[in-house]
DNA sequence: CGAGTGACCGCAA
DNA sequence: ATTGCGGCCACTC
């Protein structure tokens, strides 16, 4: 079989697979969410995706390298900001946060042998 | 099939 | 330190 685009996860399946993965009490960014699908400027994409995506994945794990939350979540974010308190995240009053300390890297995981099995 | 868009990121004044 | 702009690539209509 030849490198047949079947053989490959798309890019939105592999962003959703990550997202899925992405254990409570850590959170990743859209760029490295991106770069790890393949394409480290697809950060955008990432979020077009997350609008487009599965509302059961916690999207709400994902947010910008600033660590600040995402502008378009549904229910604001106010409403994102909760769930994260809810999963017992540090969110800062600016909405931000702590990325250094919850940044979850998929290295070393079955996760990333899967995205590179292909 | 083509064009527009975007839950971003990085860089330049 | 802040502000503004462009680029970039996949997704939707």
């Amino acid at each position: 079989m030849a490198s047949s685009e079947a053989d490959i996860l798309n890019f939105r399946q592999r962003v959703e697979l990550l997202v899925s993965h992405i254990p409570q009490g850590r959170v990743m960014t859209y760029g490295q969410l991106a770069a790890l699908c393949g394409s480290a400027r697809a950060a955008r994409i990432v979020g077009g995706i997350a609008h487009f995506g599965d509302p059961k994945l916690p999207w709400h794990r994902v947010v910008n390298k600033q660590g600040g939350l995402a502008s378009g979540y549904p229910g604001d974010r106010p409403g994102h900001r909760a769930v994260l308190e809810a999963e017992g995240y540090t969110v800062s009053d600016e909405y931000r946060v702590n990325v250094s300390e919850l940044l979850w890297r998929p290295e070393g995981t079955e996760l990333t042998q899967t995205l590179f099995k292909v």
